[in-house]
DNA sequence: CTAGACATGTAACGCGTTACATGATTAT
DNA sequence: ATAATCATGTAACGCGTTACATGTCTAG
């Protein structure tokens, strides 16, 4: 099993809602906040070819009419198993501290791919690893800040808040996912 | 002039701030969410060498008893040129889609290198391109929610909420700067 | 016939990652 | 002696970036 780039799994990921050509990844990723994974086709296109050599997508050519040869990639199972692998693995600090954007695109496509229960477990324990990097954070600014000029001190804070509006974010969420499994009427 | 990576930047603004070894460098990278920007020696011996060889950093071996050899490194002239300049680069969409985290960098040692008025005009710069991005993203959210699952929704409405709070953040910044323009008390 | 959208690719390049090598000094 | 810490590097590898090449079909 090979690692898989941040860019294979948000293609995987969007595989995962419909057979999609490499030209329609990039359109999306052109249109979309997920552009921050790359749109260049020099990324995509070798990214498919290594999700394919890989078995965990497989292309095959849309007879549609008219234009160019369109190759439509869909996840194989062993490609299916990979993705939920990924998105189910236990959240670390780690995770938070380096990789955030990664946590973000694993959450992405729960619902598709995982079901709403693994959804809320995934929001419930992103919850919990912030309460317990938060107070290390704040205590690095609390006793760093008096050596910081203030540009410093506040680019440190703006990490902060964003971890801060991120816990915030997962709690809401949460409550969204609980509503949705009481039958609620509400999204 | 070539191209400066972000690591080269975050290495170039902590020079900055005092002469520093690689490893005094790594040991920050290590310990504070500047760690972002890579850690391991591989990255950032290489970069610092990229920087002397650019001219915009300058090592010298530091005759500290014991130890091994030591090469402190500080920023020349034309480092200092290149870092201001590049600080001080007019904020654009893009930078905000894509290189949040670059914005971030640029603003942290602004008052050491740039002085508390740039370090201002960043920060009301960055407020109005926000407010620019900003509706732009709810737009996509509105447009868009109806055929996403809650999940792909909640993950595009934390993106939204980021830039929202980045944008509380630069306008609590800002009014901090005016105080202390105003020779006020406070930080 | 030509421009432009559709559609897929390749090649050179730079840089970060991981892993390893090396050497000096201090503590046990 | 040995391990641990200080300190600097190097090499293989993977992947994203930029730029370019190629081919098809439609509209003017």
């Amino acid at each position: 099993m090979k690692e898989i780039s941040l860019l294979g799994h948000a293609l995987l990921g969007l595989l995962h809602q419909e057979a999609r050509s490499g030209y329609d990844l990039r359109k999306i990723f052109a249109s979309t906040p997920m552009g921050t994974f790359s749109d260049s086709p020099g990324a995509i296109y070798p990214a498919l070819q290594r999700l394919e050599n890989q078995g965990l997508v497989r292309g095959q050519l849309h007879p549609t009419s008219g234009r160019r040869r369109r190759r439509v990639f869909r996840p194989t199972a062993s490609g299916k198993r990979s993705f939920r692998a990924w998105q189910t693995r236990a959240i670390s600090q780690d995770d938070l501290k380096h990789r955030a954007d990664e946590l973000m695109l694993r959450f992405s496509f729960m619902d598709e791919t995982a079901g709403p229960a693994q959804a809320a477990r995934f929001l419930s324990s992103l919850s919990r690893e912030l309460r317990r990097y938060l107070p290390s954070l704040r205590q690095l600014l609390k006793s760093n800040a008096s050596q910081m000029r203030l540009s410093g001190r506040l680019a440190l804070e703006s990490g902060v808040r964003s971890y801060e509006e991120l816990l915030r974010w997962s709690r809401s969420s949460l409550t969204k996912y609980a509503r949705k499994k009481k039958g609620g009427r509400r999204t």
